[in-house]
DNA sequence: CCAATAGTGTCTGTGAGACATTATGTT
DNA sequence: AACATAATGTCTCACAGACACTATTGG
């Protein structure tokens, strides 16, 4: 073994670099946001694109992850989830040299505006549904975090970590229907949001007040214990989506 | 931009190496089975590994994955599914250096054995429920592989992927129990796959002679054209994986 | 004949979705 | 008073799962 690790020679191969580049999402005045800065470094520099960049050496792809959304956005809250989304490695995806990027699906709740940090010239939180086109293959990274969102919606609480640590099942809604862009209906949505078991648990408290328009005050729940929810709450049928 | 590129330069970056490791699965004989191999290089010569290996220049990630497990394996063959799974970055998970690993998943059909191929000095089919300790982050990478294996079939049609062209319902059937790990309903299952539209498609021909236990010819079918299965075909309630 | 298998019929419980209703708040 | 919203009730249809049953083959 220690005569291997003395032949082995890392520069015969041919260098490959490792980016992690984050698809944050959030809910804003009812429709789904994503982080997006402006790039002020080359290559791309003026597009804006996902925020991201290179591993660090002791560094683990998460804690990179989390680092360069912190690093480029100048938010210090950890985004309240955090995964794993895919990869990406065609040749010529990044014109300075090989690289290899692992981008994770960030959730986070309505933060404060971001602030540009390092190599970033601007920093935004932009609606998905109204992009501008993005650098290298982020237009394609990003939509394959959202369709993952969307999907995980439907078999995860995870819904709840882009809402405060409590929230009325008016607003979980809400954001069901701003990641999903459907209309849901409100009674079986209430209901059902109740009987999945440890989807989430009453607080006790109420809203003080009631809507901007009128109507009771809502009771405040909390996240529960569950990390799948069943059954799963699915989405309106999707015919075109099957075939 | 040529400014750019003249002056950076990767050599300023510690050196990472990318690798694929590919997750093939397959059933045999009732069983769900991998495909591993007993490494003949160092490190962990000797010790029985994913296939896999350094992704090379002008090749993307996928290719990869599919010419590593060629190559290992001996198989000429392509799997009847591959899709990528999930990638590896723990600074010390290979001892030579920073490895970045992409791990693939593949379905096939239940093949020839495999011959062992370069840096390889075995290749076979192993049983997953029953396995050697494995090389590197190995194991993690097949309990992965496995699991989502097992979540992929409630959605899609991806059981097709480990039958032959045509196939009986009950050939079906197995393919599930064997990954699931569950026994199924026979009568109830046969109703639920031809009631998913797109699932399979009749082929009118039937199976030359009845079981060899006895009972009629069974009726042959082909993959339909569904990506989706819709309802899903979901596994018999797992309470405990839902906290 | 017996056993195993292919395929269908029937019943029940659960849950999704449409719709209605009551209560409680704001403007 | 008028209206929006919270929360619950009711009905119907789809479907999963349990069970029964018939038909067809091999041993």
């Amino acid at each position: 073994m220690e005569e291997f690790l003395a032949s082995y020679n890392p520069r015969l191969y041919a260098p490959v670099a490792v980016t992690v580049d984050v698809v944050a999402l959030t809910v804003r005045d009812r429709r789904l946001h994503v982080l997006i800065v402006e790039r002020g470094v080359e290559p791309y520099a003026g597009s804006w694109a996902l925020p991201g960049g290179f591993i660090k050496p002791d560094e683990d792809l998460a804690e990179a992850a989390v680092r360069e959304l912190a690093e480029e956005t100048g938010l210090d809250t950890r985004p309240a989830h955090i995964e794993q989304l895919a990869s990406y490695g065609a040749p010529a995806r990044d014109p300075r040299m090989r690289v290899v990027s692992i981008s994770y699906l960030a959730f986070a709740p309505d933060l404060p505006d971001p602030r540009a940090g390092s190599d970033a010239a601007a920093a935004v939180w932009h609606p998905v549904d109204d992009l501008p086109p993005l650098a290298f293959d982020h237009g394609r990274i990003l939509a394959e975090g959202v369709e993952r969102a969307r999907a995980k919606l439907e078999y995860t609480p995870l819904a709840t970590a882009f809402a405060g640590d409590t929230f009325t099942v008016s607003e979980l809604r809400l954001i069901y229907e701003s990641v999903w862009g459907t209309p849901l209906h409100a009674g079986n949505f209430h209901r059902k949001v109740l009987s999945v078991p440890g989807f989430v648990e009453g607080t006790g408290e109420t809203t003080e007040s009631g809507g901007v328009r009128g109507g009771p005050r809502a009771k405040l729940y909390r996240a529960g214990d569950a990390r799948l929810l069943h059954p799963a709450l699915l989405r309106p049928s999707r015919e075109e989506e099957i075939r």
